[in-house]
DNA sequence: CGAGTATACTAAATTTATTAAGTAAATAAG
DNA sequence: CTTATTTACTTAATAAATTTAGTATACTCG
C-alpha cells in the first residue's frame, strides 16, 4: 500500500483476505464475528493506520449523521452578542455535547435549508428565522425539527406559557382603567416600519411568540377595563437597540403620553427607561414601565426593571433533551415575574 | 410513486427513461447536455417533488463537503461567553456565510476529531484546545487546518505579533532596574495548580501564544536591566476569573510586594484592579498594571486599563479568509497599545 | 448417526450520487 | 462523398460504507 494512500473499508479487507462484511462487523456489529477475528481485525487496523469507517459514508448508508443544525433567528453575530439567545446556544450545546451530537449554526438569513438537510438528523429552531421561506422549508422537511420560541404546525417545541406571563405582567404594570397604555410589540407586522397598529385582528403570526404575548397583553387590557382602542400599539421591527429606540420614541411622543409601558423585551424596556430618564420623567411615578425575558442588564438598570424572567440556558436544554429524545410534543418551562423599581 | 417515498437521482432517471449521468449533469454540470433537455428534466424534476441531489452523497463522492469545523479552545459555553472569542466566531463566521460554507461547532474538550472529520472540507482552530489530544489528531489530519493564536507545525496560521506586543506592553509597564515586577502568565504550566515558576527555560509551550507573549515579557525584563530572577511569575490555569483571581491573590500576597503587574490579559488585569483597589493602593502611583487583549471593559474600568489591543473578530475574518483561500501560510495581524491610567 | 440449529463468515445488493470512457448521430472540413 | 470533429447522451466504474440473504462448518440432541 502507497504511503499516500488512505485506507478503506474496502482494501482494508482485500489486504486482511477477509469481506468487507467482516471488516465492518468488527467496528461496528461485534456479535456478527467472533472475538478472536475481531482482536486481529482491529490490530491489523490500527496497525496499518486505519482508524474506521468512514463516517460520511456510514452516514449516508445508516441515515443517522450525528450532526443537528441550529438554526438561528438571525446571522451568527446576534448568536453570540444577544445575552437571552447565547444562553439558549450554551444550553443546547451542553446536552448535544453529552450525547456526542455535534453542533451546526445555520444562519437565519440563509436562503435554503437543503444545503445542510441532507447532512443533518435535524434543526433546532430558536425563534422565527429572519428569513422566513426558512419556516415553509422546515414545515415540509422530512428531518427532525424542534422549535423553541416558535411553533411550526404542530412540531416538537419548547417555551414558556407566554400568553400567561404576558397577562401577568401587564396586569401589574396597568393599575386604573384610566391608564394610558403603550405596548411596544416585536415584528407586529411584516414591514420594518416603526408605526402605530391600529387593526389588531390579523396581525403577522409568523414570529408566534410575539403573537402570544401580544395576546396576553391584550387579555390584561381588557379586565382591567381599558379600551383597547385607546392603547397605542407600536411595532418594534427586529430586537435591536436602532428599532428599539425608533420605537420607543415614537412612543413617548405620542399625545397623550402614556403613563404605562408594555415591553415585549427587556431590550426595549431598558432604552425606554433611558429615554424616559433623559426626559427628566420619573419611573414609575409618571411613567410604569415592564419589560420581558429577565436578562442580566434588567437588575441593574435605574431603576431595576419589573420583567418576567425566563430561564433560556434551560430552554436550550430542553429543546435538545426533546430532540434527543424524539420527543414530539410541546414542552412548557416555567417562568417567573422579577418585581423591579419600574413599575 | 408512492406519496411516502423520496426520489433519488437514480429513480428520476428511470422515471424520466434517461440516465443516471444525464440527470446529474442537469443539475450539476450544464454544459454536458442540451439546454433543451436540461429545461425538461429541471421541470419534471420540480414537479415529481425532487430538489435536486442528495448533498451527502455527492460530498462522499466529491470529497467536498461545504462544512467546516471550528475547534474551539473550551466548550460552547466559552466561545459565546469569552468577549475576545465570540467576536473571533463572529468575523468567521461572517466570511464562511458569503462563501456558502456551514460552521460546525466543534468543543475543545472533545475526545476526537474522527467524529466529524469525514464531515467537514478541514478545521479552523482557536487557540489551544484544552484537550491537548486533538492537537496531536490535528497534526496528522489529512484536512485542511487554520489555526488562529496557536500554530500546529507549519500549518496556516493568524495572529498578532505576540512578542512583540507582548516586550512593548512590558517595557510601558517596567520603569526602572528596581521595579518589583510580577507577571501572571497563562498556562505557563501543564498543572491547574495556582502556583510561582521558578524555572522559566522549559516552559509548557502547548499553547504558543502564551509562550510567545512570555518571551516579549522576558525581552523587555531584560533589557530594562531587571533580574528575571527578581521576577514573580505565576501561573493562571484558564483564562477565567476563578483561575485570575487565585493567581492575581496569590501575587499580590507574596512580599515583597511588586509594583508593575504585567497580566497576560485583560481579563486578569481588571480583576488585579479590582484586587488592588480592595485593598487601598492606587494605581498606578504604588502599582501599575498592564493587560493584553483590549476588550472592550477595559476602557470602562477604573482607572481604565493600558492594554494591547488586537481586533479578534478581524482575526476570524483573516483566519476564514486563509481557509478559504486555501493559504499555507502565516498571517500577521496589526496590533496597538492602549494608553489608560493604569500604567 | 441423522436432523436440526447455532456460529462464522461471504457474496451481492443497497445507500445516493459523480465521472471517465465509450458510442451513436449530427455537423463540418477537405 | 468521405473523414474528422463535435454534440449528446449512456454505460459502468467509483466513492465508502452497511446489511440481507445465503453457505459452510461445527455443535447439540434424540
Amino acid at each position: 500500500m502507497p504511503e499516500n494512500k488512505t485506507w478503506t473499508l474496502k482494501s482494508i479487507a482485500k489486504m486482511l483476505g477477509v469481506s468487507n462484511a467482516t471488516v465492518s462487523n468488527a467496528f461496528s456489529r461485534p456479535d456478527q464475528l467472533s472475538a478472536k477475528r475481531r482482536q486481529e481485525i482491529l490490530a491489523s487496523c490500527k496497525e496499518l493506520g486505519y482508524a474506521g469507517p468512514n463516517k460520511a459514508a456510514q452516514s449516508l448508508r445508516k441515515g443517522l449523521f450525528n450532526i443537528v443544525a441550529l438554526v438561528l433567528p438571525d446571522s451568527v453575530e446576534y448568536m453570540v452578542t444577544d445575552p437571552v439567545a447565547s444562553k439558549f446556544v450554551q444550553g443546547v450545546a451542553s446536552v448535544l455535547e453529552k450525547n456526542k451530537v455535534n453542533l451546526l449554526l445555520f444562519s437565519g438569513i440563509s436562503e435554503n435549508i437543503n444545503s445542510v438537510s441532507d447532512f443533518v438528523d435535524g434543526f433546532i429552531c430558536y425563534g422565527s428565522p429572519r428569513n422566513t421561506e426558512l419556516i415553509e422549508q422546515l414545515r415540509l422537511t422530512r428531518k427532525k425539527v424542534v422549535t423553541a420560541d416558535f411553533d411550526i404546525d404542530r412540531k416538537a417545541s419548547v417555551s414558556i406559557d407566554n400568553e400567561n406571563a404576558a397577562c401577568e405582567i401587564a396586569k401589574l404594570a396597568i393599575q386604573s382603567p384610566d391608564d394610558k397604555i403603550a405596548v411596544l410589540g416585536l415584528r407586529l407586522l411584516d414591514t420594518e416600519l416603526t408605526c402605530r397598529v391600529y387593526d389588531t385582528s390579523n396581525l403577522d403570526i409568523d414570529c408566534s411568540i410575539a403573537h402570544q404575548r401580544f395576546i396576553g397583553y391584550k387579555k390584561a387590557i381588557e379586565q382591567a377595563g381599558v379600551q383597547l382602542s385607546s392603547v397605542g400599539i407600536w411595532n418594534v421591527h427586529e430586537n435591536n437597540h436602532h428599532f428599539a429606540l425608533m420605537a420607543v420614541k415614537a412612543a413617548l411622543n405620542a399625545k397623550p403620553r402614556a403613563n404605562v409601558i408594555i415591553c415585549m423585551s427587556d431590550l426595549i424596556a431598558l432604552i425606554a427607561l433611558q429615554e424616559i430618564n433623559a426626559m427628566g420623567i420619573s419611573v414609575p411615578q409618571d411613567i410604569r414601565v415592564v419589560g420581558f425575558d429577565g436578562i442580566d442588564e434588567a437588575l441593574r438598570s435605574t431603576p431595576t426593571l419589573t420583567t418576567i424572567h425566563q430561564n433560556s440556558e434551560e430552554k436550550g436544554i430542553k429543546a435538545a433533551e426533546l430532540f434527543i429524545n424524539k420527543a414530539t410534543h410541546t414542552e412548557k418551562i416555567p417562568y417567573h415575574v422579577v418585581y423591579g423599581k419600574s413599575c
